[in-house]
Formats: structure tokens, C-alpha cells, sequence
DNA sequence: GGACGATAGTCAACCTGTTTGACTATTGCG
DNA sequence: CGCAATAGTCAAACAGGTTGACTATCGTCC
């Protein structure tokens, strides 16, 4: 008897959100891992994209992420030893610290974003793209919804 | 369409089901913050759901969080230290032992699964019932499809 | 009916990422 | 100015997980 076992019944959407995130990002590291950024971390997606965006401070991460700021920082300091972005002055404030895409991690970016577009796109195949960008839509509508208009963090609490 | 670079042009699903699991546990666990179970840990939830539709063995909640058995085995003893289940041995085969619900796990289960129902009962409020059971069959469908007809594990990788 | 590889589980050591707490530097506001 | 609030860091402790080694039992093949 299998402890998986038993789905017929509708499985608790916690549960499918918690196989659907890590089998979107297991699948993810397991392609990158054959490019040439194959040490990225899974959180460190998350702050590339950041990084894109926007010129994130730590606290800026930290919120983003679900963390303390003493993790968020770490976390940079792991992706700054990888070479990935680079900590620069805030011109405004002298206390902050804002995050910056080094050409690796402009390159790192892209090669993620490719390798995730595929993907989705497999989600696609199965589900069809109506249906995905139906899913698409309502999560952000039910996240937005609970949070005062804006979305919550990403690190799930475990 | 909004302006380049804003958050409506479609989030990743990855970071959405981030988002939604996490928003959900933590939801979850605030709510049974004022109850009975206030100890109750994240991973706690999902073991006493497979042992209310069997008796898992180590190896089954190893394979159900996506762990080793080693972290399954330490789960389980804190499960066990805190008198939500207890190890019984297996008829057929002496080597296994199976997880079995206290009455105190019991009661856990119902309490969990009353709050819960709240959760998904609020976010029907927000896209539908319709829509939110749509939701839970499309993303059945996709992890089956990815995963030869069974559901994957459900610990993010992180 | 033994021998042997595979399986279930545990123990112990270690590692990684996160938190808590304390501290410095800068800012904004009365 | 004076002072509370904010941005960030350092350091120590912790929690949960992994790797590796080991025991006991099972199943199978001869």
C-alpha cells in the first residue's frame, strides 16, 4: 500500500501547489544543469529575475523571498561569489545597497528563462495553453486578492 | 497590456505555486496556531493524511515528501514525540514497521482538515468553485502526465 | 534448506540555510 | 540639533536534511 495512494478524490490543493513547484524547478536544475550555469541555486532564479526588474535592495529581496534579511544577504553573497550579480550604492541612500545583473547573470537569466519557457510549454501540451493561462490568471487573482494587491513571498515555509 | 515589466504579464507558475503553497501553509498553521494542535509542524499535515488512508511505512513517507528515509524516519519521531502517531509492526514482513494515527493524531486530522477546508472554501470565493475544481483537475492532470499516472513528491527542493 | 543479494529501518556525523540577537551607519522628522 | 526608524552586516545557535555505515529480515535461486 502505497502512501501516494488514494487520489481519487480531489487532492488538497496545498499538496498539488507544493508537487507543482518542485517539479517545475526540479525539472528546471536538472536541464540547466547541463549549461554552463549549472551551479545555480533554486532561490537564485527568483532574484535574477528581481534584478531584471528593478535593482533590488536586500530588503528588497528578503521581502520578496519570505526571509530575514540576514538570509537574503547570505543568499546574495552566494550569488555575488558566483559571479552572477554585484552589490553597487545606492545613489539616493547611502545606507542601502542595491543588486545588479553582472553579464553572467544576464546570460544566466537568459539560459533560464529559455530552458523554463520550454516548460511551460510542455504544461501546454498537456493542459492546453487556454487552460494554462486560465490557471495563470485565477492564482494571480486568489494571491492578489489575499494580499492587499500584491504578491506574496515566494520560500515556502517548511 | 500594461506596461512592460509589471507583475500582470504573466508570472511564472513556478513562483505562482510557490506563492499559493506557501500562502496556504502559512494560512493553515496561523489558524491552528489557537487550536489544540498549535505544534503541529508544515510536513505534518501530509503524513497524517497518508495515514488516515493507510498505514505508510518509513519508506512510504520518504517517498511521499520527496526525502530520504532517514529525514522520513526523524520526521516521524517528532511526529511520534508528539503523540499524533505511533509505530506499530508490520504482520506480513518484521523488518517494516507502519505508521499508525493516536487518537490524538485523530483529532489532529479533523481540526486540520475543518481549518483547511475553510482555506479552499475562501479561495472559491475568489475565482469559483467552478474554476477552483478546474484548477485542481488541470494540475492532477499535468503532474500525472509528467509522472506515469502517479502524483510526484511534494517537498519543495530548495 | 542454505547462501546471498535486496530491502526496511536506525544511528551517528556532518552540512547547508535560516533564525535570533547585537551592533554600526545613515536617514528623516520633530 | 536630537532621536527613533531604517539598511545592512557579523556571529552564534539551530533545524532539518544528507551521506555513510550498520543490523535484521526477506525473497529467490540453486
Amino acid at each position: 500500500m502505497s502512501a501516494a495512494g488514494g487520489e481519487e478524490a480531489g487532492v488538497p490543493l496545498a499538496r498539488l501547489f507544493a508537487m507543482a513547484f518542485r517539479s517545475l524547478i526540479d525539472a528546471l536544475h536538472a536541464r540547466l544543469k547541463e549549461t554552463d550555469v549549472a551551479d545555480l541555486r533554486p532561490a537564485y532564479g527568483f532574484v535574477l529575475v528581481a534584478a531584471r526588474d528593478g535593482a533590488p535592495s536586500v530588503n528588497d529581496v528578503a521581502a520578496l523571498m519570505g526571509t530575514t534579511k540576514q538570509a537574503a544577504s547570505k543568499l546574495i553573497d552566494g550569488m555575488e561569489a558566483d559571479g552572477y550579480v554585484h552589490r553597487v550604492a545606492d545613489a539616493a541612500d547611502a545606507r542601502a545597497r542595491r543588486i545588479r545583473l553582472t553579464p553572467r547573470g544576464h546570460a544566466a537569466l537568459r539560459t533560464v528563462e529559455a530552458v523554463y519557457a520550454e516548460l511551460e510549454a510542455e504544461w501546454a501540451r498537456v493542459v492546453g495553453r487556454e487552460r494554462l493561462e486560465a490557471l495563470r490568471g485565477d492564482l494571480t487573482a486568489v494571491l492578489r486578492s489575499q494580499n492587499g494587491g500584491r504578491l506574496p513571498a515566494v520560500r515556502p515555509t517548511w
